[in-house]
DNA sequence: GGTAAAATGGACCCGCAAGTCCAGAAGAGG
DNA sequence: CCTCTTCTGGACTTGCGGGTCCATTTTACC
């Protein structure tokens, strides 16, 4: 992905541009992007506004695109092992477990959903990046209800993809209320509401 | 609500007022709360100012609020007269096929969406706002899963507050993956299967 | 019609935050 | 060591946008 034209990176660039990317994440947990300015980052990081702009000199909506590309990945890493091997019922529950874990550990300080939501709309670039993340997670689930099916363990005549987004859209909903009033109750119900419609249409023995 | 210690509105300033909260929701629905300015808004509504904080004397902060309550009475007042009498199958259905209609229509110009994300964290009488809208929508939900109960529709076993959570995750999941990516599939999706497990749960006759 | 309150226009102020610049320090590579 | 590149600090510029002020017009009401 990285163009051959940008000037290369030293190990301490490399590790600044790290901590760059790093403090401005965490800024934006704590006060959304449009309130994170690049001197709270700069402050955080201890850097200055000159390296912010040498290693992302489109500014502010490169080094916002970088974290929110990071933050994606990490959202998918984080639901591993689990959502890569959705091959029987308890790894499904423990999917579930991990999701509504992860999310109520972070609480309101979610900063993809920020970036989502600020900059999401905005960007071409960040539209595309939701969309994959989107796409990737969908299909991860995908995948799983296609396992379920082929061990005969979920009724074939099921929409996989269907019930992939579904399933997104559960957490997605649950994860929105969570950044909205703090409780984590909702994300649970929905995902719950969800596998308790999979297991009651379990085919019979 | 209004206190008795405001200056009295006459006819032409209600008017005016009026024309500001519309002028302002339409523009957030349309680039975000974060990039629209006073000046765009008083540019669209042939206004200035003065009038804003006239009208408005803690400036942009009370007016986004003044949006999101106005768009929030207007997110339950679409639903109706379904949300309020969800008594039967059709009923249900009903309401499902209003929902995806409205928010179809909408796109990803959803102002009450941009708002809860954009603001809600932000201030203590924004997160109230969101509270009491999740807890109307939730309620109504509730009510009308009881009344299935009552009739027999549903299974009595059913945690009815859970479930509504569960309904209201899934609109609102779906709703926020439109906003990003501009596809309906997905709402559609969660809220079909939603009132598919519902269905399946049916008890016996 | 007179007067007090409300409504309006628009110039103005001010601070903040994005982005620029350049000089100098720290590394890499021979 | 010499030199070229990369890295860093921090002062500076600039524009934008929220908020203020005041003079003027319009409306309400007796």
């Amino acid at each position: 992905m990285r163009s051959a034209r940008e000037p290369r990176l030293t190990a301490k660039g490399a590790a600044t541009r790290r901590r760059i990317v790093e403090g401005a994440a965490a800024e934006i947990r704590e006060r959304g992007a449009a309130a994170t300015t690049l001197d709270d980052i700069c402050a955080r990081t201890s850097t200055s506004k000159s390296q912010i702009f040498h290693y992302f000199p489109d500014g502010k909506e490169e080094l916002l695109l970088a974290v929110a590309a990071r933050e994606a990945d990490r959202v998918l890493e984080d639901q591993q092992p689990h959502l890569g091997d959705l091959t029987k019922w308890e790894a499904w529950q423990e999917w579930r477990d991990v999701v509504v874990r992860r999310y109520e550990k972070q609480g309101v300080h979610c900063a993809l959903g920020v970036l989502i939501t600020e900059l999401g709309r905005s960007t071409p670039a960040a539209q595309t990046l939701t969309a994959q993340l989107v796409e990737r997670w969908q299909a991860a689930l995908r995948t799983g209800v296609r396992h379920m099916q082929d061990a005969g363990l979920f009724k074939p005549e099921l929409d996989a993809d269907r019930t992939a987004a579904a399933l997104l859209a559960a957490v997605q909903g649950g994860v929105t209320i969570l950044m909205s009033t703090g409780r984590v109750t909702h994300l649970e119900a929905a995902l719950d509401t969800s596998l308790a419609l999979l297991r009651n249409d379990n085919p019979p023995p």
